[in-house]
DNA sequence: ACCTCCCAGGTAAGCGCTTTCCTGGGAAAG
DNA sequence: CTTTCCCAGGAAAGCGCTTACCTGGGAGGT
């Protein structure tokens, strides 16, 4: 590759005048030099090496993501907004995916720090794993104190930064909603036990039984995916053959319960959580909790882009109840 | 930050010695340095300056994907599967959204080129441009002088490593699908007009009414999202009330059409293009053109990792026609 | 005609690492 | 007790940039 030392040999210049010219630094030269380096870097494809850069300024100009997997659409939908805001700061963001591993989690802050990332938004949800969490907020106190910021999407081990949805609300408005439809008997299908997403949408649920003077729901738990939301149904009606609802703590799952009862014959609501993009298009079509997605995502990357303040900014996103046709009274 | 030489200083030993220690460099150092060198590293929170050792180094490892739009079903697959070679091969991968606008397709082609990154993918359709084929070709060109080696995803203007779908061959499986079926009047839901995605699948269906001694099917253009799908699919009616089947050029479309028929009184065959993950969740459940899309990212990642051919390697990649409820013969 | 001043342009010192090459001292050999 | 060899460890030269600082010569002033 071509570098600046033969873009200025070739243009006649030192390499400092083909800096200046190149970065369009504010120190004035002259038309015919300037000329000269325009029509090397066109000649030799020149294009700056961004390590020797960021080696020699000292601003840090990309971001970080991580993220559990940018394919679940729960995930793209934050990393839209997540992209929005860092595209419009004329920043490139790095996404990473961790797979639900805290170990891949902590090797990917490492990474990011590494490269020298000016900000990093973590916007998966925490993990119940409190060694894994003092190995966090080690790393990433070692992090910010060396200029970084960083911002968390869901409730984390850690006080900073943070947008929190409404997690435990959003299950108790689930909750609330099909107890007010008249079940008495509801299920849960439930996401990987470790993770703070899931306790407490379904501690929302609970405290919604509770305040109805119901039993507590079953609960089975399942990977957040579509077709372990769907096995998980079939689990469930098997063994609890007299509930009439299912919530499933978020939408793949609840396509899922959707697909496995459209095999079956029962008259069974389901509600989802997050209001994904397919929610509207499944048959029936899904009630589930909103949360603005794409907007969280933009918020923590404003809040990892803002200056540093010195009281933590806390952020709660409100969930809301969006009623379509999966859910109705029982027989 | 904490530098190599904080941590050599601290440990008593020179920048090199812990360089090596760190590195697990095959040269010997006596326990009692290493045990040093280590504490150190874990004491300060040392992570190695990434910029500084790939300008030390020279060998480049991360990788670049450029995708339309990661937080799109159909990229989001491509991109699973791209990671996925990717991450088993220790590589960073860098995604960049272009959102189908080609200068900030180049503008990321010569970013990734600038951050020396190993490989990289273009995984969007090509463009109908000559102006922006040119410059891509000669940037594109210059990496690969370069040493950077370059896969694509569709039909690009471009001789070189590439993954090509069976878009041409797809198409005419879907007019064969509903000429078949007896439809005589169809109509297609194009994407954008400067994409070769659009112009081959369109060629396959127009191949198909050839074939079956049909008139050139009507073609309406939108912009292979949901929405436009939906909203092609009412201004289509409205203009040709004879049809009784629509292709759309993507599934995302598709399920917009599916929407805008949900709401109108008329039955009309539905078929997409893709396979997405959503297509069997619809109701009713979407009859499409499968491409394997994760199986693509992960071949062309293997295609751009693999040493470099003197031939160029094209793997051609065959559609499916799957068959499931939107697609039925007139009444 | 001579002295300042100014400014375009160059010189060189890093940025944080890796790695080649060199050094000095102990072990082995005589 | 020397001499040779070997090897752990260090010195230093870059990798490709940016930028503070320096320089030389023309313009302006007297």
């Amino acid at each position: 590759m071509a570098t600046l030392d033969d873009v200025a040999r070739r243009a006649g210049v030192s390499t400092a005048t083909a800096s200046r010219i190149i970065n369009g630094s504010s120190k004035p030269v002259s038309a015919a030099l300037r000329d000269r380096v325009e029509a090397a870097v066109v000649d030799l494809h020149y294009v700056p090496n961004a390590h020797a850069r960021l080696l020699a300024r000292s601003e840090r100009t990309a971001v970080g993501v991580i993220v559990h997997d940018v394919s679940d659409p729960y995930f793209a939908e934050i990393t839209r907004g997540l992209q929005r805001v860092a595209t419009a700061d004329g920043r490139l963001v790095i996404i990473c995916n961790s797979y639900r591993d805290p170990a891949r989690e902590l090797d990917y802050v490492e990474l990011l720090r590494g490269h020298q990332v000016a900000a990093m938004v973590l916007a998966g949800s925490g993990y119940h794993d409190p060694v894994f969490a003092r190995s966090l907020r080690g790393t990433l106190r070692a992090y910010e104190l060396g200029g970084g910021r960083v911002a968390v999407i869901g409730r984390h081990a850690r006080t900073g930064d943070a947008v929190v949805p409404d997690n435990e609300p959003g299950g108790y408005l689930a909750g609330e909603h099909l107890y007010t439809l008249g079940h008495r008997e509801i299920a849960v299908i439930a996401g990987p036990r470790n993770l703070t997403t899931t306790t407490d949408r379904l501690a929302g649920l609970r405290r919604a039984a509770r305040t109805h003077r119901r039993p507590p729901p079953k609960v089975v738990y399942a990977d957040f995916d579509r077709d372990s939301g769907e096995s998980a149904t079939a689990a469930l009606l098997a063994a609890h053959p007299r509930v009439t609802a299912i919530a499933a703590l978020n939408d793949s799952m609840a396509v899922g319960a959707l697909a496995h009862l459209r095999g079956v014959d029962r008259r069974i609501s389901v509600i989802g959580f997050d209001d994904m993009p397919i929610a509207r298009d499944v048959t029936p079509a899904l009630t589930t909790i909103r949360l603005p997605l794409s907007d969280m995502g933009a918020l923590a990357m404003s809040l990892a882009l803002a200056a540093p303040s010195p009281e933590p900014r806390v952020e709660r996103i409100p969930a809301e109840l969006i009623q379509r046709e999966s859910t109705f009274p029982p027989r």
